[in-house]
DNA sequence: AGCACTGTAGTCAAATTTGGCTATTACGCT
DNA sequence: AGCGTAATAGCCAAATTTGACTACAGTGCT
């Protein structure tokens, strides 16, 4: 939960603030928090003794707005979690990863254009990239470290589009997907391109 | 889901198969897919008649064993699922760039001590990444897109490596985390290093 | 034969996330 | 002044995910 560290970092604030500072950063992309978890999360770190709500004011006959802020034990339990996020590595689920585990069921030709496509959908997110890495936006009004994160986000995406590149070329030179120790050995009968496999347990 | 993904590929199977092969694949890491959620999957695609129950077996007094496979529908469900995945680009969180953006909460020396340290565990990664992929049981013994998986996972491991040792040292350099534009200027009070920022709404 | 372990198969309650919904005020336009 | 739209503030039911749990059957060891 990172709703914390925003809440820290801007005490006091009512939910609807925090929402908004997540939209800004469309946050809502590389965190998982939807609008709708902020309030849920906001409650459950009260009850858990990390915020404590320090008003609820009440505009005409508008919903009541509670105002947080972090408790000493909040301030505490946000060094951990920052601390458990900057030292730990953790793989993150990737769900083209996922999907590219299905390549045989992808007709060849289709799956090299679509690593193309990809490959070009991913160059277009790398020159918008760059312009707001030059734009005065970016490197006068933002703290730098938002232009690192920036530039995080382009190394990975180069080495992204490069690998697609890469693969699209071998798959339309036309290798066999079958392991290279058995070319039309036992039980890879399902593995034909794009065709439904109507295979076994494999491994 | 691309739990049916996998029962379309292992037909008929039955939830227990689906899990094995799951965990087999470490899937847990980069799909999302715990092996509580697998049984539930399943009977959510059954009840959207996707998959249909071939049999339900049961031997002994062991809890019954329900074998599934996929219908027509199912099938063309899982055509356009995988579609979206191969021909769409989507951002996916990662807890590390979150962590990230909160750089201005941590002391500057166990910053860049925490990015160097992230670079030897990606190294790590790498080598031992490197080892699988010479090794005979990926080179000959499965197919061949698998190498390619580690090959996408190499390829942003060593961004990502690189880019933690710029950073790393950018943060050692001293440099300001402030806007380049304004020095100390207005309403950044809050941006001190590693201190609790007692900030307002920034932006 | 008795016992501990591991593997098989799946269940379940609790936690989390989602995203659409309500209801009011402010603002801009004609 | 009247009207439509956007912003404010938050709620909630439904869907999903999690991780721990049950219960039985082989297997190996002493």
């Amino acid at each position: 939960m990172m709703i914390l560290g925003l809440v820290r970092w801007m005490q006091p604030v009512h939910g609807y603030d925090v929402r908004r500072e997540l939209l800004s950063w469309s946050a809502d992309k590389w965190a998982n928090v939807q609008p709708g978890s902020i309030y849920h999360a906001l409650r459950k770190l009260t009850d858990e003794g990390l915020l404590r709500t320090v008003s609820v004011e009440q505009v005409g006959a508008r919903p009541a707005r509670t105002t947080y802020e972090v408790t000493a034990k909040g301030e505490e339990e946000f060094e951990t979690l920052l601390r458990a996020q900057w030292w730990q590595l953790n793989e993150t689920p990737d769900p083209f990863v996922a999907a590219f585990s299905f390549l045989p069921a992808m007709p060849r030709d289709e799956a090299a254009a679509a690593l193309r496509n990809r490959a070009n959908l991913i160059r277009a997110g790398i020159e918008s990239m760059r312009a707001s890495l030059d734009s005065d936006w970016v490197r006068n009004r933002k703290p730098v470290h938002v232009g690192w994160m920036f530039e995080l986000w382009l190394a990975r995406a180069e080495a992204d589009m490069g690998w697609c590149l890469r693969i699209a070329e071998r798959i339309e030179s036309g290798v066999s997907y079958l392991p290279a120790g058995m070319e039309r050995a036992e039980g890879w009968s399902g593995w034909q391109d794009g065709g439904p496999p109507c295979g076994e347990d494999a491994d």
